[in-house]
DNA sequence: TTATCATATGACGAATATGTCACAGATGGA
DNA sequence: TCCATCTGTGACATATTCGTCATATGATAA
């Protein structure tokens, strides 16, 4: 990663930031629930505490969510801009290749 | 991975075929120069040639990428229909966060 | 057939990412 | 102040992913 070219890297990271089962899992809670406090997202999602603020650090440094503080709360919103044409584009993608996805042995089990 | 919500193992592959650098960068190649034989691509971006044949099976069994033979080489075509508006939107977005996503440290080197 | 070029595949070590644990920091109420 | 609640952070073992090597397969021509 360090000697690449610097497109290329953005890239990656970019979709790095979106590759991981518990990041883009508080991305479709936000997208579909709206904006929800970090412990509201750790229950609805079953995850340890530590573990969603994990992921929120990363998904906020990158740019695909905001916070704000309420009181003893945080509480984290999308970045729609980005986020609702891209899973779009996903979703349709899905719709069409799911099966495939799902059987692509480099993207293992 | 195995035991995930169908919906979010499947936006994980999604994200994940294209957070690799082989496989973006053979993206970022093929979006900009047009098709390209699995030789002309391993030349162009100076990767060994298995490591570009991973690559590209990956990047077509998930729908990305299309192929077709020619004589002894082997014609790698894009799915331009998803990868045409997602980079558009990934390069949006980096333009607005590159610095963020370079500095993420949980997205490491 | 054999030779040669082009591409694909399997396996494995090395590099990387992830989740958990323990704990720290922040906030507000009593 | 002290306490309870909510959130953030660092470190580490584990799990996952990647690239390389060796080799196999496919295609063409002689």
């Amino acid at each position: 990663m360090s000697q690449m070219d610097e497109r290329i890297r953005s890239y990656v990271l970019f979709f790095k930031a979106l590759s991981n089962s518990t990041r883009i899992a508080i991305i479709d809670l936000l997208r579909r629930g709206g904006d929800k406090t970090v412990s509201e997202i750790a229950r609805e999602l079953g995850f340890e505490q530590s573990r969603v603020s994990h992921a929120l650090r990363c998904l906020t440094f990158c740019g695909f969510l905001t916070n704000r503080r309420e009181g003893k709360n945080k509480i984290y919103s999308l970045n729609r801009e980005t986020i609702e044409p891209l899973m779009e584009i996903a979703d349709k993608h899905i719709e069409a290749y799911a099966n495939h996805l799902r059987r692509c042995e480099v993207l293992r089990r």
